[in-house]
DNA sequence: CGTAATTTTGATTGTAGTCAATCCCCGTGG
DNA sequence: CCACGGGGATTGACTACAATCAAAATTACG
């Protein structure tokens, strides 16, 4: 299955999420300690990270790739309730039991710490505790946005607004050229876009091809989407574009 | 507006939510620094506490009564995305906006502490900075849980899902009486649920409608519910109702 | 190139939304 | 004491949006 891995840094001083991750506000004494109870993992796309319910011994980060959180219930019907990107933290201290399944959409390189030292860690390295209730807020925040999408917004809305959040965040990391018009890649098929937003594929595909009808978006290929107007995007998804306080 | 009111007990070692707020883990001393920088405010039910966007110079303990937390776009279209109940806590240390509509949807009594000297014991507290994390992991539990009904059940599940969470809680706080037959008060009205759920209020009535013609509850007046039956509620609700490893 | 996986498009159905009328429970005031 | 009024809730008729079922088309891949 999953393999251990070594990146293509050596150490933590070198790592591409240093200064977002959990460990971002550690100092290099701190990040010595965390290197004696971390070790990589890398995960192929379509791979399963790990089932909800199964015995977890170590909370980590994802420091490559993307990943989903997702629910199922006992008929099938599905929902992500966590999208994982570069620097996020997988897993709850003090928790034993994964709540979610989580799966590799892309080639994935997970930071595992192992659970037990880490909570302990948590106790007594505040610059961990710190930046971990940062980040579950900024998570929480994210999931209420999320929940406006879920609960009161149209299909065409909730696609529009998953394309935003996608084009905000490729453009915040400087993925994306300058200039006006922002391009990037969806790192989700149609399938994984719909148990995002509630919506079924077919749903999914029709407001794709009805956003391309009216120029709202270019696509090139099935993945590699252009938006010639970013304010045109805000405003189909029904988010006012001044707003935006957070990020 | 509101009042800075006295509640019915003295000191923090008599306060109701003594051992559930963010406060529950501090020894005496610490609360005594709390009391330094506490006071309570009273609202009534209806009242606004405050409006996405205000400036807040507090964070807050939910003492009693029950409070929303909702989003809304430029349109009208309104989401409840968080519901605080007695020990639960209102606002973000280390921001000063509001991000979300906060209303009393009873009266209410809270518990504040000035936001500043707050955030320096989140600093050199670590029972506080704990429990504050605890808590944050669960509210997003909870809100993921919330998600997956908001995206993928039906209307009739949605209401059961969202009776069969206030039945659980009330049955934790052992306010329903014992026996096999939990009744329960409905802290909202149906507007509220349809906004809890992203229905229309029109659908929560009539679901509730008929789940009391199928028997899964009975109603006396609009607001008090009886559950018969449990089991069959956690069915209707699409959970099995074996779940719930968190109550 | 051929097969499977993914995506798109089409036809039809069904669930929840919309618009509208009525009801019910309370509190108020004549 | 009863009429009145208002907010919340229920019920009804109709509509619309997204789901479902089904087929075709495009892409990825061995």
């Amino acid at each position: 299955m999953q393999q251990v891995a070594s990146p293509a840094f050596k150490s933590c001083s070198d790592c591409p999420i240093r200064h977002r991750a959990v460990c971002a506000k550690c100092d290099s004494d701190e990040l010595e300690l965390l290197e004696d109870i971390k070790y990589y993992r890398s995960f192929s796309a379509g791979q399963t990270v790990m089932w909800a319910g199964d015995h977890m011994d170590f909370v980590a980060s994802v420091v490559s790739g993307v990943a989903t959180l997702t629910q199922t219930m006992e008929d099938g019907r599905t929902q992500m309730v966590g999208l994982l990107l570069p620097s996020d933290f997988v897993g709850r201290p003090g928790r034993g039991e994964a709540a979610y399944t989580v799966t590799a959409t892309s080639d994935l390189v997970m930071c595992c710490f192992r659970r037990k030292p880490f909570e302990q860690m948590i106790g007594t390295t505040p610059h961990i505790a710190h930046r971990l209730l940062e980040m579950t807020l900024d998570e929480l925040d994210a999931a209420r946005e999320w929940m406006l999408v879920l609960g009161r917004k149209t299909a065409r809305e909730k696609i529009a607004s998953l394309l935003s959040i996608i084009a905000r965040r490729d453009a915040l990391l400087g993925l994306a050229p300058p200039g006006k018009e922002l391009q990037f890649e969806l790192p989700l098929t149609r399938e994984a876009m719909a148990d995002y937003l509630g919506l079924t594929l077919e749903t999914v595909s029709r407001q794709m091809s009805a956003l391309k009808r009216d120029g709202v978006i270019i696509l090139a290929g099935k993945r590699v989407v252009t938006v010639p107007d970013m304010d045109r995007l805000m405003t189909e998804a029904g988010d006012d574009s001044d707003g935006g306080y957070l990020v």
